[in-house]
RNA sequence: GGGGAGAUACCAAAGUGGCCAACUGGGGCAGACUGUAAAUCUGCUGGCGUACGCCUUCGUAGGUUCGAAUCCUGCUCUCCCCA
């Protein structure tokens, strides 16, 4: 058992759990920072771990593959060890590049061909293949080869594509059971539900991905051009067949009000490049709201970045001065705003944790979400 | 004192009779960003208007012309060379 759950809401499908891997034992719900080449961008391990309290990071199997590739990570003993990260890790499979740079790929039953975006290079991700990818790679949690469709694809090929993902999905785990992790500790395997926005084709990936009983489930597919009110529906029909004592992985969400709105709705882990991606782009989460601290209006402001914040530069810069750094183009600018935003993404999932076991999640979600969703 | 070059919007810099409210770059202002091809990308940047548009602009004062940032004259200022 890798889950265990340990207290529920009363008022919605939020709950809080703990899920253990051989790197350490991660309380759910969680937000996880995205470190797709081996680096979350601008942020020191030390950080990560003392100031923004990372239990878990992501890395991503394609980009990995190409750079630094397979055999320096295999030399080093895997990727925690050449990144020097002892805490948990997850790979995605590739499967959000097949989305992502769908210009250069071809899908065939088969698997996935890639031309390389750094030099033009052909590679062919299968699903077995791309299993093995990820044992080498090591992480705790491995994903499986999906392909990720629109939000806006049409119900016939978001079906075709299911049935694909479903035949790879298939694939993956026969694979994956005949296969050992390299580095003594153990792998977990998720599958990827995904289905569009069609909510029997989310029903028929979610049964079919349950009948192989895997160690946690991602829904996927979300937060990629659908309304949002679609993927919270798509999210609610999924609740009642996926099983309960298994970790639940909404993947690549979101905003802090959606990933409240996903707690509320029974998800146990997110990630999202926001944090950091807007971050480096002058945008700041707080708990009043929404900041573009490139704005004019905060030219003067010598308050603190955020009053309400925990990391160190919530206590230490001001808006006037990350403003300044901002516009001057200074690095530093990139570093703090996105310090700032894994640490608050951190705080909100903790803060939730903590009305979920104290049992007013509900009511306070509603409150929070509203402010969080404001313009500053 | 003599000779030469030049003055264009916040800055730099194109434009040398109508296609010019004026290329382009910088700066400024704003927006976007959701399993990272992103320390990126987009828009606006004389005034009013959502917009067709209207009004005021290319040192300054006049002039030529149907029409001038562009041609002519005076003036002011700047830079370079010689003495």
């Amino acid at each position: 058992m890798i889950f265990e759950k340990i207290a529920q809401d009363a008022q919605s499908n939020a709950r809080c759990g703990l899920i253990y891997t051989n790197h350490g034992v991660i309380e759910t719900p969680i937000f996880m920072p995205v470190g797709t080449i081996g680096s979350v961008k601008g942020i020191y391990h030390k950080d990560l771990k003392e100031d923004i309290n990372a239990q878990i990071i992501l890395g991503n199997t394609y980009h990995l593959f190409l750079r630094p590739g397979l055999n320096i990570i295999n030399k080093a003993g895997g990727l925690h060890k050449f990144i020097s990260w002892d805490k948990p890790m997850l790979t995605d499979s590739g499967g959000f590049q097949v989305f992502s740079l769908a210009a250069n790929r071809k899908i065939t039953e088969e698997g996935c061909t890639f031309r390389s975006h750094i030099d033009g290079s052909k590679h062919t991700f299968t699903p077995e293949n791309n299993v093995d990818t990820q044992r080498m790679i090591g992480a705790d949690i491995i994903m499986a080869l999906d392909e990720c469709t629109p939000g806006d694809a049409e119900h016939s090929y978001a079906l075709k594509s299911l049935k694909l993902t479903q035949r790879w999905l298939e694939r993956c785990v026969t694979h994956f059971d005949n296969t050992q992790p390299l580095y003594g500790y153990k792998q977990f395997f998720f599958p990827i539900v995904q289905g569009c926005v069609y909510p029997d084709l989310r029903k028929m990936a979610a049964e079919h991905a349950v009948s192989l009983n895997r160690d946690g489930y991602a829904i996927g597919g979300l937060s990629v051009g659908e309304p949002t009110e679609k993927m919270y529906e798509m999210i609610e029909v999924l609740h009642p067949l996926l099983p309960l004592d298994k970790p639940r992985y909404l993947m690549g969400v979101g905003t802090p009000a959606n990933i409240l709105e996903g707690i509320a709705r029974g998800i146990d882990m997110f990630d999202c490049v926001m944090p950091t991606r807007n971050g480096r782009n002058g945008m700041l989460f707080t708990w009043e709201g929404m900041i573009n601290i490139r704005n004019k209006k905060w030219a003067e402001d010598f308050s603190l970045i955020d009053s309400l914040g925990t990391s160190f530069v919530d206590r230490t810069y001001t808006k006037a001065y990350l403003r300044h750094l901002f516009v001057a183009g200074e690095m530093l600018a990139a570093q703090i705003a996105s310090e700032h935003n894994l640490a608050f993404y951190l705080s909100v999932v903790k803060e939730a944790r903590m009305h979920i076991k104290a049992g007013d999640f509900a009511t306070w979600k509603t409150v929070a979400v509203k402010k969080l969703e404001t313009k500053l």
